[in-house]
DNA sequence: ATTATCTTGTGAAGAAATTCACAAGGCCGT
DNA sequence: ACGGCCTTGTGAATTTCTTCACAAGATAAT
């Protein structure tokens, strides 16, 4: 089976979330190009990024929203509950550990770690702050799929080692660097800092060159 | 001028992240291949990228590494103080205000508002929350350039529209819906649960299926 | 059953981004 | 001053992504 880039899985995500509020407001079926103009995209977009995975659609009638739902849930691999780890009691954190956006997806938050001490046993939204030295020994009764760090930019390498060796595959970094990670696991990093500069660029830039 | 890639900006920031690394331990030169390495990209991809600006190198030499910083900070236009506002004073708007990696990069907190009486006139950090129906004339004074958004989806377009009568022309969005705005005003939008629906579609699709 | 009207699915065309590959310089040691 | 060794800057080739455009179905009305 060939490569799926990933545009074409951010845009899948984009459409399952419109499908559900089209689905919320009772219409049935809908077509490529009422779900292009919510996601701000184009109706073949929509229909080559399907095509990736299958043909969904009725010819003259466009998507059953259900179960184009249906179909997205599975090919994003939303129908199962996914085991998330937090390693960084810090207050991005906390905002994760209780964003409820998460939990409505089916990212369900298991453990918050931290190596600080002064945090580990204090009580933090509805967890106890865990020792980041006993994940792999937790991780043995059952297993996080995805961790989400929240450290500080000079431990975050440190800490990925520490959740692959304990078997995780995926991480969801915040930390501002590049991290290394073995072949079979999936990293991606949220810069921050990185999206306001590309604001200031744009604003810096706004007379003479536009950003694409 | 010809239009810039968002993915070359990026990368542009990228490259300047570790040139002050770079700075820090010493060298005064460093080659594209040095620095793509620690970019993660290939070098043909730095020099292009940069070939888009001027050439800012010495051939059999490399490039200057003060030098090229301080280029790279003009083009990214953080050469100056961005004034920044938060708009929603829950808990992402609250680890966004005390993130030190903005100050760091010349993007100042200058103020945080919400719509909620009870939020509005409460200490958060070192701030006071300010009702968000004053900050167009709050902006009178000395406007801000940047809008940060961490409010809930259903009042973001709200929002948006709000800020950019006050005279804001970037926004950091970080509630997960597509926003509209006029041309001259650019919004990035920042959707975590997007991302870890990415992770897990590379999970679900581990075996068949590499997400590029 | 036939016609008119939709909308999908998809090859082909076009555009954009990345990688290749090499001539043009520049430095250093002798 | 010359030869050897680097590394840039950049057209050209390649790859990837997006848009076009239309045949193939499907529905509905008469």
């Amino acid at each position: 089976m060939k490569r799926v880039a990933d545009s074409t899985v951010r845009r899948l995500s984009l459409y399952l979330r419109y499908l559900e509020e089209f689905e919320a407001s009772g219409s049935s079926t809908i077509s490529s190009d009422e779900l292009a103009a919510r996601a701000g995209t184009t109706s073949a977009q929509v229909r080559k990024d399907l095509s990736v995975f299958g043909s969904f659609g009725k010819r003259g009638l466009g998507y059953d929203v259900a179960d184009l739902t249906h179909r997205l849930r599975e090919i994003l691999g939303l129908e199962r509950e996914w085991r998330v780890v937090i390693v960084g009691a810090g207050k991005i954190g906390e905002a994760l550990a209780q964003y409820r956006g998460f939990r409505q997806r089916g990212f369900s938050i298991v453990a918050v770690y931290d190596s600080d001490p002064s945090k580990i046993g204090t009580a933090f939204q509805s967890f106890t702050v865990g020792d980041v030295r006993n994940l792999a020994e937790d991780n043995r009764q059952q297993p996080a799929d995805i961790a989400i760090l929240t450290v500080p930019a000079e431990a975050a390498q440190q800490v990925v080692d520490e959740v692959v060796a304990a078997g995780v595959r995926a991480v969801l970094n915040f930390a501002p660097v590049q991290l290394q990670a073995p072949d079979h696991v999936t990293i991606k990093t949220v810069n921050m800092a990185l999206e306001l500069e590309g604001l200031s660029f744009a604003l810096t830039n706004a007379e003479t060159v536009r950003s694409a």
